[in-house]
DNA sequence: TATTAGTTAACAATTATTGTTAAAAGTTAA
DNA sequence: TTAACTTTTAACAATAATTGTTAACTAATA
């Protein structure tokens, strides 16, 4: 994702308006690698921005993902996870108890479509999703039950 | 999946009874690699059991599910896909246009989480998603617009 | 055939997300 | 600074997928 900065620049060439709201949101994904959802970045944006609306951060992430500065993710825990890192080639962890994703900079380099028995399908991307167990779910695990396993496997 | 005969074996076994419903959702999914929405499922349902209601498909899917027998998948298609197949290792090819889903029956031996770098995540499974067009979208495309995209890349 | 499980209809409810409207407020270019 | 234009907000409604609920009915099994 472009900077806050040069985010602003781009806006205000094309005629939009940088709002207070638009900035919020964009300084809240700068460098974000929390895989936040819509909603948990609502929640941080109304610490700094007390009148912002949900409806606005929903407008704001689709905004940038139309203008390809951020990606929403679907990665079967109940919400979208916007990730603004749509420049270098990643995957993803998710844990199956508390929906948490993590980044995976990991190259992998077998990981390409074979060329036949496609039966016409054009691959463009490839995507791995690894799932498992984060390290405060295991640990709490046996116990309570763990921190509100909000989704499952999918 | 088991085979519909096999399941009628076990849900007599414990106390669950064998009803048209079940054995129609079940015959249905049997080989299936088409990997069918709900909705998808229940209008074919509904072709040999008027009376069937998507209540009940949606209940047969979930028992299925919690047996071990199916898997639901979470594609960002809109809504989740049914897959039988829970035994033989495989990824799947989803068409970004369409929303179809083709299985790949391939081995990426090296798709193995490091071992190190995962902050104690512990990884229990990969799944590779691979996204692109199929052949018929492929075809479509340029004139009409293809035949209603009902889901982007999520 | 009796018992028990399952299905259906007919809803309500939920969650995530987008659409809508009008009024109010903010941004920007000039 | 102002005028023009864009955004935001509130306050809903709406959608789609999915699950919950109830009661009446029907069907499966021992």
């Amino acid at each position: 994702m472009k900077t806050a900065v040069e985010l602003t620049q781009l806006f205000r060439n094309t005629g939009r308006k940088v709002t207070a709201q638009r900035l919020c949101v964009w300084r809240l994904l700068e460098g974000n690698t929390s895989h936040p959802s819509a909603e948990v970045l609502f929640e941080e944006a109304r610490r700094e921005l007390e009148t912002i609306s949900l409806r606005t951060v929903y407008q704001v992430l689709r905004e940038l993902e139309e203008l390809g500065e951020c990606m929403s993710l679907d990665l079967g825990t109940g919400a979208s996870r916007f990730d603004p890192n749509v420049d270098a080639a990643h995957h993803h962890l998710v844990c199956t108890s508390c929906g948490k994703v993590r980044d995976l900079y990991a190259d992998f380099p077998s990981v390409e479509a074979p060329k036949t028995g496609l039966d016409g399908f054009q691959v463009g991307s490839a995507e791995i999703v690894f799932r498992g167990t984060c390290a405060e779910c295991k640990s709490n695990a046996g116990l309570n039950g763990s921190t509100r396993p909000k989704a499952l496997v999918s």
